[in-house]
DNA sequence: CCACTCTGTCAGTGCTCGCTAACGTTAGCG
DNA sequence: CGCTAACGTTAGCGAGCACTGACAGAGTGG
């Protein structure tokens, strides 16, 4: 019961945040580095060859999301893909023809 | 020995183009509405309050992504959501974690 | 306190995307 | 054929996004 009543979902940890998100090829592959454990922001950064602003803001977006965690050690800022975000994307796949069942249930009443 | 010669994947069938389709929440409403059964796109659109050409914009997203199917129908075009396109995505979802476990691995055997 | 490192934030720019409006196309009917 | 209905396609516009470069802040060591 988690109070939806907008049409749009279109909150900064919603679905449609994460889905943004991972619409960017980078931002699946920064998630995909950080699956596996902590990784300071250099670290990713230098996967890359992009300069690291850009990381940065890609490592905001998915923050921002959900779809990463943020760990402070010193000057360092760790981050770590967060697993249990991605399964909320998956449980909206599913979603989608589940939903489809009722719609398909109630054309059959209709008729 | 994952052959990924190309740094990024965009080809017009490629992951990249679904995800991208997903980003945008009208398109998923549209994939939702089509995942019950055939739709005309005059059906669709009159589902939401955008304009047809907006909404047969989106169905040509989804089609080129490969997340419907198009058949027509004398002078209709009846569009379906096409759910091993969705369970691919998925099972991307599930690889992000699964290249990170032989990352993960290596990383203690260095240790 | 000063220098150095690691990192986020702020303008500015070029590209992409979603939308509307007008036009072109194909199928069926008299 | 002429006409209508159902769609797709193109041009143009405004908003959003990803990127770079310069600046600011927090933490650590001498």
């Amino acid at each position: 019961m988690h109070g939806s009543a907008a049409p749009l979902d279109t909150g900064p940890e919603s679905v449609d945040a994460k889905f943004r998100a991972l619409a960017e090829p980078r931002r699946r592959e920064i998630l995909r580095l950080v699956a596996g454990g902590e990784r300071a922001a250099g670290e990713i950064a230098a996967e890359f060859e992009v300069s690291r602003t850009a990381v940065s803001q890609h490592l905001t977006v998915l923050r921002e999301s959900g779809l990463v965690s943020e760990r402070r050690e010193g000057t360092r800022r760790l981050y770590r893909a967060r697993r249990e975000a991605v399964r909320e994307l998956q449980a909206a796949l599913d979603g989608i023809w589940a939903d489809a069942l009722d719609r398909a249930k109630s054309l059959v009443e209709e008729s």
